[in-house]
DNA sequence: TCCATTTTAATGCAGATGCATCTATAATGA
DNA sequence: TCATTATAGATGCATCTGCATTAAAATGGA
């Protein structure tokens, strides 16, 4: 691979640090309003969100993981203690027996209603009111887009 | 503050969900790209760097707290694990009986000399490959910027 | 079929982080 | 001056993450 030789230019790097220290400023400040709200923390709403858009069928552990890009353990702890909390249920998966199947229980239910305006006005807060205008948000939605990506440009 | 109780646009729920994945995407590549080539993580390197700047004089804890954005207790650990590891000479402060300073050890310098090819390289390769045009990477880095900001636009 | 390989999930242990608290010193101001 | 308050740094404890390993089940040939 003869790109991944080649050395960063002077604006790569600054992107680089920027995007560490821009997300870090934000996450830390989400995070902040979170808790003085007294919700959970960012992790159990991206768990329950996952579930909640599955639907009825729900998902499996393996599934999580992809969607959320967490490593596999980290998922199992997660999803531990989201079911000693009550937010998630966990069957046994009927088709593959090493495996398990996560609902959301009624109250992951409640708890997505509870934290999503906490959470909403936190982005707005923290990252909607940095930003200018419409076009400005698009364009910087297009530019991390790109920074996700796996393939090189 | 009227602005922190508006909701955010579909698009900078958007910005958000992309800044959190796109940064962990960057970081975990670039930090599995340094334990492969076996050299200590990121947050040693953003230390080490910042003592290097500071040149002779040093810097106290508390100012590395500033400008890494890390906690008190965070600082001190990382510290702590800097000086055990050879890397980082602490002594106390002259000036301040409380305070304590720190310097660049020959190891430091040396660790520093090692990390930043290989983490050139994983920026190259995680991030500056993603990126098209050299007015992307201007663009880009504007607009993080303006998310690091703590006024409101 | 049977065996090697791969996949799913859990777990013990070490390292790192968040939170609250503690000690020592410095700064403030009556 | 002396008492109050603020600041610098360390630390005990709980939680969380990373790493390696393990167990169980599924898969894919020969």
């Amino acid at each position: 691979m003869v790109a991944s030789r080649e050395l960063p230019s002077e604006g790569v790097i600054k992107v680089w640090a920027r995007l560490l220290r821009a997300q870090r400023v934000a996450l830390t400040g989400v995070e902040a309003d979170l808790k003085t709200a007294g919700v959970p923390p960012l992790a159990w709403y991206d768990v329950l969100f996952e579930l909640k858009k599955a639907g009825e069928g729900g998902l499996r552990p393996v599934e999580l993981e992809g969607r959320l890009l967490l490593e596999q353990h980290n998922i199992s702890r997660l999803v531990d203690r989201l079911v000693v909390a009550g937010h998630v249920h966990r069957r046994p998966c009927p088709t593959d027996r090493r495996g398990q199947v996560l609902t959301l229980t009624e109250t992951g239910r409640k708890i997505l209603r509870t934290m999503w305006p906490v959470y909403a006005g936190a982005i707005q807060r923290h990252v909607g009111s940095k930003i200018g205008t419409d076009e400005d948000v698009r364009a910087l939605s297009l530019l991390l887009e790109r920074l996700m990506s796996t393939r090189e440009r």
